[in-house]
DNA sequence: ACCTGAACACCGTTCAAGT
DNA sequence: ACCTGAACACCGTTCAAGT
């Protein structure tokens, strides 16, 4: 009919679970994840919170996308001179992201939800350490040293806990391992995961290299 | 009178802020973090939720507690051989104790509040490395990323963000250097407080220990 | 198919009232 | 001084009802 609402011939983009995403994003950025509610993001939708539900289960959905989109944003360096400069840009370009979204350590630190694109940023990192030749058990550290570092989490402290191994194959049961070729690769090189080791090696990396660092500044001044 | 309730005859210890933030834990390790609120607390203390509020100011204070208890409980090693060996049995126990409380690493990353203890274990911390012989600039990285590395968090990353060196200036004009001597002793150093030189001295720290024990695993197979 | 209003069972917190 | 009941302004989520 002619007499149709105004509004409607500037029709707002339908909502997709992408723009919901993005919405949480831009409130957790300028107001703090704890700002990030149904009702508030509602609000900066245009539209009632309820009708949310009919793009995404819960709020914890949108908290997943949100660290989801947020991995996705982490650039592949494009020209990187070797493996160290490859994972180096790399975390470089995560740590100026990670200035801009605060929040994403926090909702890294604790997934409900294993995130694909995670796990691609986690088996990029992994297959620039072994092609750097390291062996599939250092590499497997060295990728949870470098997430610590990077990201600002620990998995392995926040992490399922006490029956690691279990809760790896589980983990690797549930998803195609041809999308990951570094993960494939340890898991048939059979690694073990022990968390404990884990943590020394890391722990002891840290603690000689800072001596290595103390001796190479003793030479120089 | 003769008629009192039976109850009175046992009566139940006084409530303290301790035992809240104790019961805080014990709920916090039993049911995960978020099922620490005030009714529930009030219900495992046997009293009303409003109760609590005689005892602290919020539900933050009781975070902030719960966050103080746990790092007085990260035993100083007795006799260690080195500063690398009083460091590393620091770390390990701090690890063991966080395998116990899960929740440690998120209460830890984001404190409301500076934790006069946090203040003290980083200055021991601080001290060991001084000790070591680390120029103070360094010790003050060092400090950073062994603190990621034990406690499961990046606390440049979760930190104040902008202006790290006013921040730091407001922390230590408003509590008693006197007590912490290690960070007397680095202020009057003069370490400057650059969030991006200090991640990538961690992180390139971390890439050269790599290619080193590549290198020696290489060596010895 | 998509959106909504009212409602439910929870939060943290306030405040006047009880002992 | 210490505890309480009722209430307020919020949550996430459900569900029957609208278009």
């Amino acid at each position: 009919l002619a007499t149709r609402s105004p509004k409607r011939h500037t029709p707002r983009p339908a909502l997709t679970r992408e723009r919901v995403f993005r919405a949480a994003m831009a409130i957790a950025d300028k107001e703090g994840l704890d700002a990030v509610t149904m009702r508030r993001l509602g609000q900066e939708l245009g539209v009632e919170a309820m009708s949310l539900y009919h793009h995404v289960r819960s709020k914890d959905e949108i908290l997943d996308g949100m660290a989801d989109e947020f991995v996705a944003a982490i650039d592949e360096p494009a020209h990187p001179r070797d493996w160290k400069a490859a994972i180096r840009e790399r975390a470089m370009a995560a740590r100026a992201l990670v200035r801009r979204h605060k929040w994403a350590p926090h909702l890294l630190a604790s997934p409900r939800k294993l995130s694909p694109r995670m796990l691609h940023y986690e088996d990029w990192v992994l297959g620039r350490l072994l092609e750097g030749g390291l062996s599939c058990q250092m590499a497997h550290s060295a990728m949870h040293l470098i997430g610590s570092r990077t990201l600002g989490f620990t998995q392995e402290l926040s992490g399922v806990g006490d029956d690691a191994e279990a809760a790896a194959r589980k983990i690797f049961g549930s998803i195609d391992l041809a999308e990951y070729p570094a993960f494939k690769a340890i898991l048939r090189g059979g690694v073990h995961h022990d968390e404990d080791l884990e943590f020394a090696f890391g722990l002891d990396l840290v603690l000689d290299g800072l001596e290595r660092a103390r001796d190479a500044e003793a030479r120089t001044t």
